[in-house]
Formats: C-alpha cells, sequence, structure tokens
DNA sequence: ACCGCCGGGTGCC
DNA sequence: ACCGCCGGGTGCC
C-alpha cells in the first residue's frame, strides 16, 4: 500500500504503540517516496500535528471561518512575553495570541528554524475568547527530534489527541494517496501552459490608430486581453457565500469584495507578436472598452519631428539616453485636456490619473519598443510615449501620468526605487502596467522585485514567452504582481501551492492548472486557429559539422587534457571537486577554446599554477572567467554583469545585485547559487583586464585554425550559391569573434558584430545595419550567444553557425529563434561546428541527457544536486 | 481566622 | 467566561 503520511498516529503525541502506524513511520515512509527537502527550507516534511489554543480573540479583530488556515507569527518585541505567537488571518489581520504555555516552545522551534508552524482553525466563529488550532510541524528531517523534544520538555506530550474531524480533514485535503511521480509533474506543467485556447478564439478589431492589420491570432489575444481588464469576476477561488467572500482554498471570508484582476499573463511564444498585441490594448481598451482618445496631429508638424527622430545623431554613452532624446519619442504630450481628473489620494500622496501605461522591459529590447509604436500607430495619430530612461529623465510624476505611454527599463525602476522618495514612478496610479519579459522578475529578495510590486495600478500585465523559467518558485513574483489574494502574500502561495504540488499532491495540481488557465494566454508556433496554424514559419534545419583538429592543434588540445585531468584527478581522490569548482570550469573552458581557436587562451589562463593566497586565486577565476570574453550573466538581476565581484565561493555577480541580497538576508545571507554563506567583506573584486587584449592580435601575424577554416569554407559556399544571403555566427566567447573579423575582412565581407558588451546606441546601429536589405549592408552578424534580450529581431539571417557548443541547450534555440520568427521567409539552416574527439562531443551528448533528465525530475533537482551530476559529466569527459 | 466559604471582579500576550 | 483565578469580606447555630 503506498501511503504518504497514516491518517492514525499522525499526532506528535501518540504513544500507543498499538496505533497501525506510528507517526514516525508514516513520516518515514513519506521520505522514502521522495518528499523532497525544498531549498528554501519552506516545505520538507511533515513532522505531526497537535491542537493548541489561540487566546485573546477579544482584543482583536480579525475573524476566521471554519477550516480557516491562520498564519502564526513570532513577535519577539511584546512586551509581556518575548516568546509571543501572533495568529492572524489570511489577510493578516491579528486573530489572537498562541497561548503563553505553549508559545515557549514554539517561540524556540521558530525561532531556531527548526521547523515551519502552520495552523488551520477546525472551528471559527462561535469562539468568544479563545478558540482551539490544529498545528502542523513541517521541517528538515535532521531536525524533527528537536522539535519532538523541546515540545515533550514542554510538557506537550500527553495533549489531547486530535479528534476524528482532524484526521478527516488530514486525509481530504492534506494528503495525497499517492503522489504524482516527477515525471507526471512535468507533464501536467507542460500542459498546463499549454491547453489554454480554449475558449480563446473570439475575436477584436484593433482601434482605427493601430495602422498594422493584427492577425487572427493576435485580435483574439486583443479580446481576451480587453476582456480581462473589462471584467467584473471575482477573482479565481473567490465564491460569493451570503454577506461573505470566501476564498475556498484557504477558507478565509471577508465582507469586503476582493480586488479584481484586470490582467494576466500573455505567455505566447516569441515572434506571435506580443508588443504589437500590446500596443493594440493600449490603443484599442481606454476606458469602458473604448480606444485612446487621441488628437489628431498636424500632420507636417509630427512629419518633421519622426524624421528628426529618425535622423537625430545617437550621441550617448551606455547609461545615458539612448536615442539622444529625452523627449517625446513619437509627438508633444498632450497639454491640459486630459479628460481625468488628478486626484490625491492624502498620506500616500499617491496622484491618480487613469490616463498612462507603464511599460517596464529589459534594456535589450527598449529599442524593439520604440521602433514598434512608431511602426503600428497610425501616422498622424498624436500618442505620446516618454522614455524614461538617462540622467537627463523627467522626474517629474505629473508630467509623466499625463503621458499615453512612459517606457522604462527594469533597471532605471529600481534605481529609482533605491532613493524612494524621489522615485516618480512610483507616486504615479497608472492606468495599466506591463512587465516584458515578466519571468526577469523572480527573485523574491532583489530590489528589483520590490520595485515592481511597489507599483499601483488597477491593470497588471506580464508578457513572457517562459512565466516558469525554472521551476514553480519562479511564480509567486508574478502571482504578488497581479495581486491574486491571497497568492500575493508567500507564506499562502507556498501552503496552497507551491508545496503541495512540488510533494505531488494532485488536488493542488488541479488548482494551480486552474488558477493559471484563468489568467493567462498562450499560444505557441505550431498553435491551431481553426485548424490552421497560428503562425506559418519556415522551416528549421539542423546540421553538426565535425570538425578535424590540426596535427598542431590536437597536440596542444592533448596537453591541456592531461593537464586538466591530472589537476582534476586530483580534486576527485581528495573528495575536493566541489570546492574547486570554479577551477575545474577554468579547464573545461580552456579546452572549449583550444577547439575554437588556440589564440583565445591568454598567458593567465594557466591554471595549474594556483596561487596560494585565496584572494588572488580568486582573482585569476573570476579573470578567467570573464576575460576569455564569455558573456556571463548575473545569475540575481540576470543582466550582464555590472561591476562583477566573486564570492569566496566562487560565484560571479554584479556587486550592486549580490550587496542587496546580503543587505535584507544580513548575517542568514547565503549565495543563491550554492547556499554557501556570504558576507560584504567576502567579495573579491574584478580588477579589470590589464592586457589591452585585441590590440595586439592585430599586429601579430594571423594564423587560423581548423574551426575557423570550416567557417570561412562554408560562408564562401553560401556567398557562391547565393549572395542575398545573410548569416549569423555566434560564439559564446567574444575574442574568437573578434579573431573572426580578420579573416573574415581577408575573404572580403562585410559583417556587423553584436556582443553584451556594446552599449545600446552600437547595439541599435549593427541590429539596423545588418537588417536592411540594400546590397551594400552587411551579409554576417557575428553574434554572442547571450547578447541581447528575446525581443531581438533578426530575420534578415537565414543561416546559423554555431561555433561553439553551450552547456545550455535553451540558450541556443532561443538564439536561433532570433531569426526563426514572425517575418522570416527563407528556410532557416544551422551549422553547429563540434570538434571531433574533444570535449565539444561531451557538451553536445550531456545536452541531449540533460533534456531528458529534465523531462523526468523537473523542478525537483537541487542546486547540489545538479552540481554533483555536474561533477559525475566533468569525470566522464576527463576520461577519469 | 496563619483557616474555609461566599460572591464580585475579572479575563491574551 | 454557563469557566478558573484573584483577593476582599467575613466568620456557630
Amino acid at each position: 500500500m503506498r501511503r504518504r503520511f497514516g491518517t492514525a498516529g499522525l499526532d506528535l503525541l501518540d504513544t500507543d504503540p498499538s496505533e497501525s502506524v506510528t507517526l514516525s513511520q508514516a513520516v518515514q515512509s513519506s521520505t522514502e517516496e521522495g518528499a523532497r527537502p525544498d531549498l528554501d527550507g519552506e516545505a520538507g516534511v511533515l513532522f505531526g500535528a497537535m491542537t493548541g489554543s489561540v487566546v485573546g480573540l477579544r482584543y482583536y479583530t480579525g475573524v476566521v471561518n471554519k477550516r480557516e488556515m491562520v498564519s502564526l507569527v513570532r513577535e519577539p518585541h511584546n512586551p509581556y512575553d518575548r516568546n509571543a505567537v501572533m495568529v492572524a488571518n489570511v489577510y493578516g489581520n491579528q486573530v489572537g495570541h498562541i497561548k503563553k504555555e505553549l508559545a515557549a516552545p514554539m517561540a524556540y522551534i521558530m525561532d531556531n528554524n527548526l521547523a515551519k508552524i502552520e495552523g488551520v482553525v477546525p472551528y471559527g466563529k462561535t469562539n468568544k475568547f479563545s478558540m482551539s488550532v490544529t498545528l502542523f510541524f513541517w521541517g528538515e528531517e535532521e531536525n524533527r527530534a528537536a522539535v519532538t523534544t523541546k515540545l515533550n520538555h514542554c510538557g506537550f506530550k500527553s495533549a489531547k489527541a486530535p479528534g476524528s474531524s482532524l484526521q478527516e480533514m488530514l486525509s481530504k485535503n492534506l494528503v495525497a494517496a499517492v503522489p504524482l511521480t516527477a515525471e507526471q509533474m512535468k507533464n501536467s506543467f507542460d500542459k498546463m501552459f499549454d491547453d489554454l485556447m480554449a475558449d480563446k478564439t473570439r475575436e477584436m478589431e484593433a482601434a482605427d490608430a493601430v495602422f498594422t492589420p493584427l492577425l487572427p491570432h493576435q485580435k483574439q489575444a486583443l479580446y481576451w486581453m480587453a476582456a480581462r481588464e473589462n471584467n467584473d469576476h471575482l477573482p479565481p477561488f473567490w465564491e460569493q457565500k451570503g454577506d461573505l467572500y470566501v476564498n475556498v482554498l484557504t477558507n478565509f471570508g471577508v465582507k469586503q469584495r476582493p480586488e479584481r484582476v484586470l490582467g494576466g499573463i500573455l505567455a505566447d511564444d516569441m515572434g506571435l507578436g506580443k508588443t504589437l498585441t500590446t500596443i493594440a490594448l493600449i490603443m484599442s481598451n481606454f476606458h469602458d472598452g473604448r480606444p485612446l482618445l487621441l488628437d489628431k496631429a498636424d500632420q507636417k508638424a509630427s512629419s518633421s519631428l519622426l524624421k528628426r527622430r529618425r535622423k537625430d545623431p545617437i550621441k550617448t554613452e551606455k547609461g545615458s539616453e539612448p536615442y539622444g532624446l529625452n523627449r517625446h519619442l513619437v509627438f508633444t504630450p498632450l497639454s491640459d485636456m486630459d479628460i481625468f481628473t488628478t486626484v490625491f489620494l492624502g498620506a500616500d500622496s499617491r496622484i491618480s490619473t487613469a490616463r498612462a501605461t507603464l511599460i517596464i522591459c529589459p534594456l535589450s529590447v527598449l529599442s524593439n519598443w520604440l521602433d514598434q509604436f512608431e511602426q503600428h500607430v497610425r501616422f498622424g495619430e498624436n500618442l505620446s510615449v516618454y522614455l524614461y530612461y538617462g540622467t537627463e529623465r523627467c522626474r517629474d510624476h505629473n508630467f509623466l501620468s499625463r503621458q499615453d505611454v512612459v517606457l522604462t527599463t527594469y533597471n532605471v525602476l529600481s534605481a529609482d526605487y533605491g532613493n524612494k522618495e524621489s522615485s516618480p514612478l512610483h507616486k504615479v496610479s497608472w492606468l495599466r502596467v506591463v512587465l516584458d519579459e515578466g519571468h526577469v522578475v523572480r527573485n523574491p529578495n532583489a530590489q528589483q522585485t520590490k520595485a515592481v510590486l511597489d507599483l499601483s495600478s488597477e491593470r497588471r500585465w506580464i508578457l513572457s514567452g517562459t512565466p516558469i523559467q525554472n521551476s514553480l518558485k519562479d511564480l509567486w513574483v508574478l502571482m504578488a504582481f497581479l495581486k491574486l489574494k491571497p497568492f500575493d502574500v508567500k507564506e499562502w502561495w507556498n501552503r496552497v501551492i507551491q508545496r503541495p504540488v512540488t510533494q505531488g499532491d494532485r488536488e493542488s495540481l488541479k488548482n494551480l492548472q486552474a488558477l493559471i488557465k484563468g489568467i493567462t494566454l498562450r499560444r505557441t508556433k505550431t498553435s491551431k486557429v481553426a485548424g490552421k496554424s497560428v503562425v506559418e514559419l519556415p522551416q528549421k534545419k539542423m546540421f553538426v559539422q565535425r570538425v578535424t583538429l590540426s596535427e598542431e592543434e590536437r597536440q596542444e588540445y592533448d596537453l591541456a587534457k592531461t593537464e586538466g585531468q591530472k589537476v582534476i584527478g586530483r580534486y576527485v581522490t581528495e573528495g575536493t571537486v566541489l570546492t574547486n569548482y570554479a577551477d575545474v570550469l577554468a579547464i573545461l573552458v580552456r579546452l572549449r577554446q583550444i577547439c575554437c581557436h588556440p589564440g583565445l587562451l591568454g598567458s593567465y589562463a594557466r591554471v595549474s599554477s594556483a596561487p596560494s593566497d585565496l584572494q588572488e586565486r580568486l582573482i585569476s577565476k573570476i579573470r578567467l572567467v570573464l576575460s576569455c570574453g564569455s558573456d556571463e550573466e548575473c545569475a540575481i538581476c540576470l543582466d550582464s554583469l555590472r561591476q562583477p565581484v566573486i564570492t569566496y565561493c566562487a560565484h560571479v555577480f554584479c556587486r550592486p545585485c549580490i550587496c542587496e541580497v546580503i543587505r535584507s538576508e544580513q548575517e542568514r545571507a547565503k549565495c543563491p547559487l550554492c547556499r554557501a554563506h556570504i558576507n560584504t567583506k567576502e567579495l573579491v573584486e574584478y580588477p579589470g583586464d590589464k592586457e589591452t587584449g585585441t590590440s595586439t592580435s592585430g599586429k601579430e601575424k594571423w594564423r587560423s585554425s581548423s574551426k575557423v577554416d570550416a567557417l570561412m569554407g562554408r560562408l564562401l559556399q553560401v556567398h557562391g550559391e547565393d549572395p542575398a544571403v545573410k548569416s549569423l555566427v555566434v560564439s559564446q566567447f567574444t575574442r574568437f569573434l573578434t579573431l573572426l573579423e580578420t579573416p573574415l575582412r581577408q575573404h572580403g565581407f562585410t559583417f556587423t558584430r553584436l556582443d553584451g558588451s556594446m552599449n545600446q546606441r552600437s547595439r541599435v546601429k549593427a541590429i539596423a545595419e545588418f537588417q536592411d536589405s540594400s546590397p551594400s549592408s552587411p551579409s554576417i552578424m557575428l553574434l554572442s550567444l547571450t547578447a541581447g534580450g528575446v525581443g531581438l529581431n533578426l530575420t534578415a539571417a537565414s543561416r546559423v553557425f554555431m561555433m561553439d557548443p553551450s552547456w545550455n541547450p535553451a540558450a541556443e534555440d532561443q538564439c536561433v529563434d532570433r531569426c526563426h520568427r514572425l517575418g522570416q521567409t527563407r528556410d532557416v539552416i544551422i551549422t553547429k561546428f563540434i570538434v571531433k574527439n574533444s570535449v565539444e562531443e561531451d557538451m553536445m551528448r550531456i545536452q541531449l541527457n540533460k533534456k531528458e533528465l529534465m523531462e523526468k525530475t523537473f523542478g525537483s533537482k537541487s542546486v547540489q544536486d545538479q552540481r554533483q551530476s555536474r561533477i559525475e559529466e566533468i569525470k566522464t569527459m576527463m576520461a577519469l
């Protein structure tokens, strides 16, 4: 019989050996069946349950219903008892306190993080002065003993056994008889975001002001979005019962109608036109389902402005105005003719206008938004779009609220939020807030997240092709942003959805699916509308071209490999692979570089001569990671590294990002990647690359490599077959891209380049040049694998040359999709160069395994496990 | 009576 | 709280 928790013997205090299942047996079986502790320590296993009492009800206003969930909050500064534990309902209103005798052990357990304690009130309402509460103790297995003994010592050994109603409750609501396997769960997740087409086929025409005709699936999205914004329904899982609005998951009830959720997630695949659809929404659903009222501009005036913008010399450095204009992108603002009055909301001094839409996006897609507004909004419509970016940005919130659209980046939003008093974005009540590439907001502790969650608006949208980036956890921030009560409070999300779902509870999974379904629209490139594909895209074909190293290269490779084997072999015998993980990765980077071009190796890349000083070792590691031009991203902000620092555990982040983590978690701060303890003193800076790198390569005699030769052969062939065909040449190593410039010039190719180090101005220029179809335009783009966001549109190219494999197959797919997207007219042919008998072949194989493995263990692999399996991979690769 | 008993005041932490 | 607990009033039958 498969049973996770027995219903009998669940009580912590049960001492009767004749019971069929004792607590320890029950919990043991639960761990055997793989109830894995959550990384955040938010879940773990159920130690048991007991009944306690809540007192002091009459002093507080918070009320609870039968079977309602309550939260238990420590009050260490309570003047009467430093052990005080407060009981609050789902909206955070205090209900009472835990009786002091019980509060004592609970305070100990909670303060020492031995268990998470959750409460459910079995019979609410009729209680006037005190009531009982069922307490559930969840924690890591290793803390079980400490929890039980503490409770026993405080005299809770012989407390009353739970009544039948508790047992019933456990068996019904909290225990899945047979938990889902990881594979079943993964399938359900896939399905969750796949099957969202049903009943979403009604179409809406865009307002006249939208110039570009919408495709059928875009009209459907527009209809759906407008309907979401105009809906008057109760949010998911809320029902009206008598004079109360009750949340059926938490059993929480309120008199006041819960806030409407006027928005959701537009999760269409990239290339389906999320940007255009959003623009159409802005233009077509202003108020009462009517279009945005615009002044007709003087045609001459606007056209001259438009021209000026196009010609404006773009004069700025990274970090300042990307367009040299901090004025209205399209036209002048409406003066004082707003049709809605400005309302002051008192203390909060937030100013409400119902006019402006705020759009927040990654820097990489900023220009895409501007372009699309210009492209899709009918010429002569007086739409005011203000680009809130650059040092000269206008910080007057009254001015901002009068715009039709304010466009900014996550970084600007977050920087403003840092000095909160002066953040104009947080003083406006927006008509609508749109998070583009919304999945980039997912770290609950990041300042960026707080800045996003603290925006004020009724209509809230998330645009993202991949709402779940890694695990279910990523969804919390999105739910919080959408103000889906009660899931905007993490405890309720964890308790009601995240934990039960990750532990395989079917009921909760169904709830999650229903929740997502209600607020998400998703179409993939293969989705059908009335039997016809939403998007007809040309074919995509992938070839692997195996490259044989020259004898000289082979010797160099083998030498490096033998050397690496020695070093890694030693770590393996010592069992210190984990502590030297960064060294190991460095060795692999070195081998991968030799496969591309021996010249990629700097003299500093000598890992084996490890300096004794930790500081120096870390510096050499960070330099190795960054100086080869590998376009690393910060795991916190997911953008390119700014002011890179390395932790003692050898992980690299932006200094501001990691400092924010340390600031918010104080001495409990842990490395976001490996959970090692970190503090501000133990951050080592990257001193910058002392060598002037690329300038030397020009002087030295040019030397080719087998892979370069293979590429040049292909490029010449492509050019010979059809000179109009353009190619992307992709590498993770920007220095490799630099090396490739020489042979490209030699062969007379015109090319352009796009990598993470370029400022916005030169990016825009590079993209525009490449996308241009005139005969003199560049036919090749040197592209760093992770440059730009998903919005990057390089449809001028139909050939892709992947120069080196990545650990992350998704990054490769995403890169290819920059040209294999709406607007592509040719079949896309991808050529991957892989060096025979090398680490590159191993990486290819591992990529395949990884895809399979991902399918089997969705979201259940810890960082530690992932590292462990990476070690196994490394051992195989190094033939150890 | 350094007790018992009565009945009013009172009540979380 | 239709309880417990506290502390003042009170004191044979």
